[in-house]
RNA sequence: GGGCGUUUAGCUCAGCUGGGAGAGCGCCUGCCUUACAAGCAGGAUGUCACAGGUUCAAGUCCUGUAAUGCCCACCA
């Protein structure tokens, strides 16, 4: 009945069949249990556009660890995944695609042009989902939701006019960023700053009436074409004499005024500003103070308007050349300097924007982000590390009203409808029949669409079911924390917050946990253009999902960027062949009979490992709830490796080879029990392997991801039987350590004395000889209390309160002998003084624990002892 | 111009609330030991960036310096 096991972890097979019985078994859909705690984590959707990458890997593996854990605890589990509609990006990509086959968005018109949209999605939107599945997420898939479904969409119109409705929501005139190339507008947190080379050029203005030329600094020349006055510093005594005068924009032949505004800075440039309040934010804020006309001479593409006279038509960059040009002609240039300053990029299309004057939709924030603050200053959101909460309040303190109004059509319509006779908006969910001012019937919508993040910023409640008052959303919100990275805490978990505060009166989640950016093998990040990107689905079908979970997760601390290279993922692989490797060998000793033991019948070096397990996941569900996935991992892969499979297994082979010992069923149990003790500490991590293996070892479950995750037990803490494996493992160590030295072969095999006079430590000794043989080579192994019948040329290994004599007489060089122990009482002697230099210190042991004080007295009674015995040994062969 | 990271073994990185420096990879030596050569045993390698300070005790806390990276910001 048992299967033979293939000799390597072979996932590709396995995965697949794996995750789909999960699916068919419903094993991640959540179920409502109102006498529990649910645990509840929505997914940060990825774009219907996105392909996966490493970022969404790592971010996804972390989710899971979290949910797997709490599920395998017992909570009622909700991860609710789903996908953003990705307004712009994904316009963009569809208007690629018709650019291909020569269609454009008004040659289909709106409605037809939705159409393909929605096809597109149906196409598309669903790889990212399924590149999800690939990685093993156990969300419940059920429960899936879109930004742009019927449910979310009515939670967005919802939110938009009871935001209107309490003046939160405005439309207004107001200086915006605007993409030419994609033509809309975006929002502040849209807009990259990106360090670009370009001229800083000086130009001048005649003075109306004077001989005088007043000159300034520009990096945009064409913008002057909309100038409306040119400003200095009201202190500066060059031009104090200007103020009030005029000057002539050549060109548009525009008479505009020479003003005063402390906004000009004196020391920077000439001291004299242009100003084109129409496309400049500050220029825009002087044009207010001073009542200046406000002349935008762009188009929506980025030509020049009929605002511009004769470059009309002309391209904004083409635009700037000519009027150098003409300025040169009519000597009105002065220089052009290099500089590097900072433009203004769309972070969708990478296109520099323009600011531009619009009439847009705004949310107001300044009400809304007091209290999100609030929350974040009272502990109600708790942000892990710590330090991102600056990211956060910094943007709350300076935050400017949300440009939400986006002129694509692939999105959110705005529900505003406005008459065509008397110009009333009437903000509703239905399209009024008639005007409620004029009764009117004249009534068109508003063509905008909403920023898409205005839909993700209900996320976590919108897909519960609000507004509805839904089971889920009763019992699952808020959720328990967000995983998410650090670049969009502004954009989306910011606004998560106060839409939640604001909606449902509290807030959305508990905890931020922020992972860090995946970088590549020399620290850059992953990207396109650089060609550096490791594709997660490579990396999957080659080494499989657990491989990369283990290599994105190991060593990775919260908020740390990460580095992922194919030697990592390799070494990942290799031990989750480890894990594999170990169970083959159980499976060869398992039997089919039921394998039970009482604590009566377990050794001590059962004892051992059960002890050490116990602390392992003491320590590792501790571990995972303060969110150190990394170290909590490391933890389990060291005790699997190291302690379970190189001295656990080492130590039990005689008995499970001996089929008449009775103590092999205790053995066996102890593997079993330490086996599924790791598997299921492990399966939240790697949970295609650790599900395979548990099938495989038993029969009770039908599956790890339901098992009961491990709990730590009073009942075993066996702190003697540690310390005395430790003992054995320590002298063992020394006998290898030795025989390397002395390039012993294994095959060699010796007989030993163990002098020791503690009859105690003598017992311990008896109870490890079996141990001594196999893994220290040893034939036949005596233990007395004196030092009848040894050997004089005998090698001694010093351990503490015993001496191991092993007759390599023959093989010693003595003076290689005398060196080893001179080097080792040299070590002692280290150690001892140590020690006493600490004890000796009366700071110390006035002011330290006295547990420390303890420990440090022991070590040095040991350390003391076995200087001393050294030094015998020492002595005897000087002899 | 502000803010925040990082600096620990050749490389990539852990190291929680201060109590004798760790892992993986790489390197050296020896092993096909009936789970695993994707393995086993053994080994070498660190003024924990620098300088001060707090403390009985500092990789860990405080101050400053230097390199490096990221974020924010309207200097025309």
């Amino acid at each position: 009945m048992k299967r033979e096991l293939e000799k390597n972890y072979n996932p590709k097979v396995i995965e697949d069949r794996i995750y789909k019985n999960w699916l068919d078994k419903k094993y991640f859909s959540a179920k409502i249990d109102k006498s529990k705690k649910p645990f509840t984590i929505v997914i940060p959707p990825p774009n219907i556009t996105g392909q996966l990458h490493m970022g969404h890997a790592l971010n996804a593996t972390i989710q899971d660890i979290l949910i797997r854990t709490k599920r395998m605890q017992g909570f009622p589990t909700l991860w609710l995944p789903g996908t953003d509609h990705a307004a712009i990006a994904t316009e963009a990509r569809i208007v690629d695609k018709m650019a291909q086959e020569g269609i454009t968005k008004e040659d289909l018109g709106r409605e037809k042009f939705l159409e393909r949209a929605w096809a597109w999605k149906d196409e598309y939107g669903g790889i990212i989902t399924e590149q999800f599945k690939k990685l093993g997420s156990s969300c419940d898939w059920d429960r899936e939701r879109f930004t742009m479904d019927e449910g979310l969409s009515a939670a967005v119109l919802e939110v938009f006019i009871r935001l209107y409705e309490k003046g939160y929501i405005y439309k207004g005139e107001r200086l915006v960023n605007w993409c030419p190339y994609c033509e809309t507008a975006i929002s502040d947190a849209e807009v990259d700053h990106e360090e670009k080379q370009g001229h800083f050029w000086h130009l001048k203005y005649k003075i109306d009436g004077e001989d005088e030329y007043l000159e300034f600094a520009t990096t945009r020349p064409e913008t002057l074409l909309g100038d409306t006055a040119i400003a200095v510093n009201p202190n500066d005594e060059r031009y104090q004499k200007y103020i009030g005068k005029t000057v002539t924009v050549p060109i548009v032949n525009r008479q505009i005024p020479i003003i005063a505004d402390n906004y000009v800075e004196m020391d920077f440039g000439t001291g004299v500003v242009k100003i084109t309040p129409a496309h400049d934010p500050n220029d825009f804020e002087v044009g207010k103070r001073h009542n200046l006309d406000i002349i935008n001479i762009m188009n929506n593409d980025g030509t020049l308007n009929e605002n511009a006279g004769s470059y009309q038509g002309l391209d904004r960059y083409e635009a700037r050349k000519k009027i150098i040009e003409e300025f040169k002609e009519m000597g009105l240039f002065t220089q052009a300097r290099e500089i590097s300053h900072s433009v203004g990029t769309h972070e969708r299309c990478k296109k520099t924007v323009e600011p531009l004057i619009k009439e847009q939709w705004f949310v107001s924030m300044s009400e809304m982000a007091k209290p999100a603050l609030d929350a974040l200053y009272n502990g109600e959101v708790r942000f892990v590390p710590e330090r991102f909460s600056k990211i956060y309040s910094h943007w709350l303190e300076n935050i400017q009203d949300w440009c939400i109004s986006r002129q694509i059509w692939w999105g959110h319509r705005i529900p505003a409808y406005y008459c065509e006779d008397c110009g009333h908006i009437t903000v509703k969910l239905e399209a009024p029949s008639a005007c409620e001012k004029c009764n009117s019937v004249k009534i068109y919508q508003d063509e905008d669409t909403l920023d898409t993040w205005f839909s993700s910023a209900l996320w976590p409640f919108s897909t519960l079911g609000w507004p509805n008052k839904t089971e889920d959303l009763e019992y699952f919100f808020p959720t328990n924390v967000l995983v998410t990275g650090q670049d969009i805490i502004f954009f989306w978990v910011v606004r998560m917050v106060f839409s939640s505060i604001e909606n449902m009166g509290e807030v959305p989640f508990k905890d931020v946990l922020i992972n860090g950016t995946v970088r590549d093998s020399q620290g850059r990040k992953m990207s396109k253009s650089l060609d550096n990107g490791i594709d997660p689905l490579d990396i999957i079908a080659e080494y499989g999902t657990d491989a990369l979970r283990l290599s994105l997760i190991l060593g990775n601390a919260a908020g740390a960027d990460q580095r992922v290279s194919f030697e990592k993922i390799e070494s990942s692989r290799n031990f989750i062949n480890k894990i594999w490797n170990a169970t083959r060998f159980a499976m060869m000793n398992f039997e089919d009979s039921e394998i039970t033991a009482n604590l009566n019948d377990l050794m001590p070096q059962d004892k051992w490992i059960l002890s050490k397990a116990n602390t392992l996941i003491k320590e590792v569900t501790q571990n995972i709830e303060n969110y150190e996935l990394g170290v909590a991992v490391q933890k389990i892969y060291d005790f699997a490796w190291d302690e379970f499979c190189d001295w656990y297994i080492e130590m039990i082979k005689p008995r499970l080879y001996n089929k008449d010992d009775k103590t092999r069923n205790a053995a066996l149990f102890t593997l079993k029990e330490t086996l599924t003790i790791i598997l299921k500490l492990l399966h939240p991590y790697i949970p295609f392997v650790t599900e395979e293996i548990f099938l495989t070892i038993q029969e009770k479950e039908e599956t790890i991801v339901l098992s009961e995750f491990p709990k730590f037990s009073e009942e075993l803490v066996f702190s003697q039987e540690e310390a005395d494996i430790e003992l054995i493992k320590s002298a063992i160590k020394s006998i290898r350590n030795l025989r390397a030295e002395m390039n012993v072969l294994p095959s060699k095999k010796v007989n030993m004395t163990i002098v020791c006079e503690d009859e105690k430590l003598g017992d311990v000794f008896k109870a490890g000889i079996s141990f001594l043989q196999t893994l220290g080579y040893a034939n036949e192994i005596l233990i007395q209390n004196d030092n009848v019948g040894i050997n004089k040329d005998d090698v001694a290994i010093i351990v503490s309160g015993a001496v191991i004599y092993m007759p390599f007489s023959e093989l010693v060089d003595i003076e290689k002998e005398i060196l080893r122990l001179e080097k080792e009482i040299e070590n002692l002697k280290k150690e001892v003084s140590r020690v006493e230099n600490k004890l000796e210190n009366e700071g110390f042991t006035a002011k330290a624990p006295q547990k420390l004080i303890d420990e440090e007295k022991a070590k040095g009674e040991k350390y003391k002892a076995m200087l001393l015995e050294t030094e015998k040994q020492l002595e005897k062969l000087r002899k």
